[in-house]
Order: C-alpha cells, then structure tokens, then sequence
DNA sequence: GGCATATAATTAGATTAGCTAATTATTAGA
DNA sequence: TCTAATAATTAGCTAATCTAATTATATGCC
C-alpha cells in the first residue's frame, strides 16, 4: 500500500531536524576545524566559486547579504577567506579561500562525513541503497524549491 | 552495486541542511502560527505525550535542558503551553498544550505538511515510499547518537 | 534517620545565525 | 548629469544553542 505525500512530508517533517542536529553536533567536535554548518556551507561554495561575490554566497545559500557578511567577516579575522576588491566593479569584493581555508575546509568535510558514516553503517547495504537513493529523490526537489523562493523574495532577476 | 556508508554520509551532508532551509522557510511563512522549527518541535512532543517533564522533551529533541526551558517558557507566556507541578515527583514539571496550543500546532502542521508535500509530489507512488522507507531507518540511527552523545557529554565532565 | 549523591528545573552568560532597515559607495541609465 | 539600482556594510533586534552554576527534591547507603 502506497504512503501519501501527506505521510511523506511528516516523516520529514520529524527526522530532518534530528538529522540536521546531529550533523552540527559532529561538525562541532571536528577539533581541529569548529565550523559550524553555515560556515561550512559558505566554504564549501567559494571553494567551488573562487572569485564570487558576497550576494552570490547569499543567494546560493538562500541568505541575506547582513547574514553572509558576518559570517565572512569571521572567517576573514580567522584566515579561512580572502576579500579582495574587484578592478571591474568596485562596488564588488572577491572572496577566495586562503590555503589554511582550504585544508580546514577538506579535514572537515572527511571528519564529518566519517562520523555520519559511523552513524549509519548498522544499515544493510541494500538499507544504504534505499537511503542513498531516497536522499537522491528529495535533492533536486528541495534545490527547486530553494530557487523559486529566491525568486520571490528578490524579484525576477538573474544571477 | 552498492553505495559505501561515505558516498552516503556525503549525500546526507548535500541534502539535509537544504530541507532543513525549506522547511524553516515553510514554517514562518505560515502567517496564523510563526512558529519556529524547535519550537514546533517541542509542542509536537509535548502534544504526543501529555504530562512529560522538560528533560524528556529535552532527550527525545536531542537538546539540553536549557534550551528547551527557554523555548517552553516562551510557550506559556504565549498560552500554548501550561507547565503544572507534579505531585509526585516535586522536582518535575508536567507539561501539556493549552487548546490554543493544540490549535495552533495543528494549524502549522496541516500547513507545513502541505507545503512539504507539494515540494515532494513530482514523485512516484514508489518513489515516495523508497522515502518514507529511507527516512524510516535513518530516525532510529540519529535518534541513538543524539542519546550517545549525551552520555559522553556526561562522562566526561566527572573525570 | 541522616547525610551524600543524583536528578529536575532553572538562571546566568556567551556565541552564532538569522532577520529588517538604514547607510555608503559605486555603477548604469534616462 | 542626475536619478535608479546594486553591493557591501553597519546597527539593532530575536531565537536557538551551549556550558556552568544554583536550587529544590528524591534516593540510597550506613
């Protein structure tokens, strides 16, 4: 018997936060690194985007411009990120990550996602395959999602 | 073939700080509620077992005692919550929603839910239940290492 | 029965993340 | 050129989280 979206949506509704708990808790007890997730988050994407912008950072993420500066602004004093000032448009700076933003970035990605793995390896493989797919479902779905809020809040413009 | 526990940790790192964002984004834009995730979370709880004290809520959230005092008190000051002493135990408090409470919590998880399960229903009828299988065998996993977690805290602040 | 220890709630104080609104500098456009 | 829009920043607020300490009560051991 099928599981109403209804059903779905609930289920999501109570592991999410538990999930997302716990990941902060792990990327905390990364002694070396003690990112938190948004810091994570705001790494992981200069890392993919070298020379972005602060609002890009924002708008990926789905934050307002105060949030993402502050949060660059700590890793700036703490030597994970570089700013420079664009020759193009000098309204714009560029963040880069430094070497040391770099390294942090690495250990602490393979630290917590050992940890998760920890978490999960009680499951079956064929278990794995279904979470793995499962999660592979909901990715695109969300990212949608994210996307056209975006576009609400901001109007209709391009990136 | 199947998936190692890394591939999958990695994908659980992508996913869930994703859902985690629509679902907060979801939830405030319910006009009548304005609840928080946490604090949804908390009446939630406390509407599934009536009566309970402040650390089981706290455990079964995977949070401390603190947090979860502030998030309550908050509560009762907006009527949602009403914190009784209880007669055997003169150390516990007994919490139970207020018909407004229970009200409101409704109100936001018909919404929630909704708007979840609109973002979820391109799925098939077979995908939707590899999800809510999936999810199904992540919660026990996360709920254990939350309590871990706890323990270890525990421990380590006597020696 | 009385003291040591454990447990439950609370308080205090700090940090981080998030928001909106306002300010400043710069660019672009009518 | 003067006005609009855009980018970064600042200011000031709220919420959620933590650890450490405090208070009240219960439990267990001698």
């Amino acid at each position: 018997m099928s599981q109403t979206p209804e059903i779905i949506a609930r289920r999501i509704l109570d592991v999410t936060p538990l999930m997302m708990r716990v990941i902060h808790t792990e990327m905390r007890s990364q002694r070396a690194a003690d990112l938190t997730v948004p810091q994570f988050r705001v790494l992981l994407f200069i890392n993919r985007n070298p020379g972005c912008s602060l609002l890009a950072v924002a708008r990926s993420l789905g934050l307002t411009s105060p949030t993402i500066f502050k949060i660059v602004d700590g890793q700036v004093d703490d030597g994970l990120v570089r700013r420079q000032d664009s020759s193009q448009d000098r309204r714009k700076i560029l963040l880069t990550l430094t070497p040391r933003g770099q390294d942090i970035l690495q250990k602490t990605r393979e630290g917590t996602q050992l940890r998760l793995a920890e978490i999960i390896s009680p499951l079956s493989a064929p278990e794995r395959e279904v979470v793995f797919e499962a999660l592979g479902l909901l990715q695109p779905l969300f990212l949608q999602r994210n996307e056209q809020e975006k576009m609400i809040n901001h109007g209709e413009r391009e990136s």
